[in-house]
RNA sequence: GUGGUUGUAGCUCAGUUGGUUAGAGUGCCUGAUUGUGGUUCAGGAAGUCGCCGGUUCGAACCCGGUCUCCCACCCCA
């Protein structure tokens, strides 16, 4: 039988020792800013049930839902008749479970279950793959990490500034240029009241949302398309014409959705928010955005989203406030706040930008070489003391020929080689290579330790 | 889901109008060097030409299907 060739599942990906090191340093670097603002770990489960995912992302979103075939003789239990039933409606009658679509949704889920363990306001963190059954392109897996912080339990808008406060930590700490896009939800509303077409309301944000992407007049198109009228699509002109400063915008904002006390409510969040970082250091750019729309349509308040600066590639994090989102669950009137870290993304952009720093890169400061028997017991106690010290360590595990030990220390990136041999047995002394500048020199135990430290 | 594109050695890629035995660079292995990697030199191994079928005396090359990669749309991290 001819083996099969080795493969993964389209838009999923095999990490190399390399590239999870650079990938560790990615999930450290956002975990130790979520701690730092005291939120605590939780994980779910890979597989929600189907009930709990559908019909919380759009249409769209239930399009993109892994499904996973139930067990056993699923098609004896279908009620519908095979060669009628539409495949969407044969899916739910053999499949009742479906791979996470978000962290968002199953948070809430958690909270709703968990409700009587959990201390209001809850702030969590949760960093766990998601799956999404959308075709593979750049920046776009359909096997990728989410790193989500929510604070649920809290109408403050104190919350969404912590939120604006994390993820300029979070970038800072990774050296990406990148800058925050702010709206809200009330506005987009506010603006749909305004021209009349409220119940258009999410037709109309999915379209403005693409105005810096296909132009202004590709969206009134797409916008007469979805059956919104001519003077309500010239009333939303003022809005993307919309420039200048955040306040700027604002002062002009709040005379177009004067009537609307909805968009009003929306307009003055902002301000709030956008008032707390007149005090607050803030090292990335805030911008206000009226085309920011986000395509999930469980957010009701502010919304976020977050773009790298000098390398296109879609956005690097999002997120927003969910007034209702455990309503759906039976748990009324608890809102949350939170924003998702596109770990795959911003991997992406700091490769392109060559960023990451070169220290994370070894593993292996000291290797011992290996001799032979006599010459690995006089080692082992040594490597121990090294690892005691801190220093990770490791001795070759057979005498093979000194090319491919050597060899194997240097594709490694391992810096300090010992020889030790029938001379430094006798002598004491530790022969010490710099793999770098190919230096060698006779040490004692506690000159080594000094050298390397 | 719609449209386009790619696939040849572990990796990056050549390969003429369809014509003997499919090449290069790099990596790998061996040796020059039995206690010295990264540089140099000599030698070596390595390919069902993505897969299935068709056309042809003959296919890596032409045709059909399929899978995969990448890109755009939809949507999104």
């Amino acid at each position: 039988m001819a083996a099969q060739k080795p493969s993964v599942p389209k838009g999923t990906r095999d990490f190399s020792p390399v590239e999870m090191v650079k990938r560790n340093f990615i999930f450290d670097t956002i975990k130790n800013v979520f701690k730092r603002f005291g939120y605590l770990p939780i994980e779910t489960p890979s597989m929600e049930n189907l009930s709990t995912l559908m019909g919380k992302y759009g249409e769209e979103g239930d399009k993109l839902l892994f499904k996973i075939l139930n067990s056993g003789d699923y098609l004896s239990k279908v009620k519908s008749n095979l060669s009628e039933v539409e495949s969407n409606k044969l899916a739910l009658e053999i499949s009742e479970k479906g791979l996470r679509y978000d962290l968002t949704v199953p948070f809430a889920r958690f909270v709703v279950q968990h409700r009587s363990e959990i201390t209001f306001p809850f702030k969590r963190y949760q960093i766990q793959p998601v799956w999404r059954a959308d075709r593979p392109q750049k920046g776009r897996y359909r096997e990728f990490y989410q790193c989500d912080v929510d604070v649920i339990g809290s109408n403050s808008l104190l919350n969404e500034v912590e939120l604006i406060q994390i993820i300029d930590h979070v970038f800072q700490d990774l050296k990406v240029n990148a800058i925050i896009k702010l709206n809200n939800r009330k506005i987009l509303l506010g603006i749909a009241e305004m021209i009349g077409e409220p119940e258009k309301f999410i037709d109309i944000t999915v379209a403005i949302d693409k105005l810096d992407k296909i132009g202004l007049e590709k969206v009134n198109e797409e916008l007469l398309l979805k059956g919104i009228s001519e003077s309500a699509i010239e009333k939303l002109k003022p809005i993307f014409e919309l420039s200048g400063s955040n306040k700027e915008k604002l002062s002009s904002l709040k005379k177009i959705v004067k009537d609307s006390e909805t968009g009003l409510k929306g307009v003055e969040e902002i301000e709030t928010v956008l008032n707390y970082f007149k005090t607050l250091k803030l090292n990335i750019d805030l911008e206000l955005d009226l085309t920011l729309a986000r395509g999930l349509n469980y957010y009701t308040g502010a919304i976020f989203e977050v773009k790298a600066k000098d390398a296109e590639i879609g956005s690097i994090c999002g997120g927003g406030r969910y007034d209702d989102l455990t309503g759906i669950f039976g748990l009324k009137d608890v809102s949350g706040v939170g924003v998702s870290f596109g770990a795959d993304r911003i991997y992406d952009v700091m490769e392109q930008l060559n960023i990451f720093p070169q220290e994370i890169v070894a593993s292996t400061k000291v290797m011992f070489v290996n001799f032979g028997e006599k010459e690995e017991i006089y080692c082992l106690p040594l490597v121990q003391k090294l690892r005691e010290e801190g220093v990770n360590s490791e001795i070759f595990p057979e005498s093979a020929k000194m090319k491919k030990q050597m060899t194997y220390a240097n594709n490694k990136n391992i810096p300090y080689v010992i020889l030790v041999g029938d001379n430094e047995m006798q002598s004491g002394l530790l022969t010490v290579k710099d793999m770098v500048t190919g230096e060698q020199s006779e040490l004692k135990f506690e000159e080594l330790l000094q050298k390397i430290s």
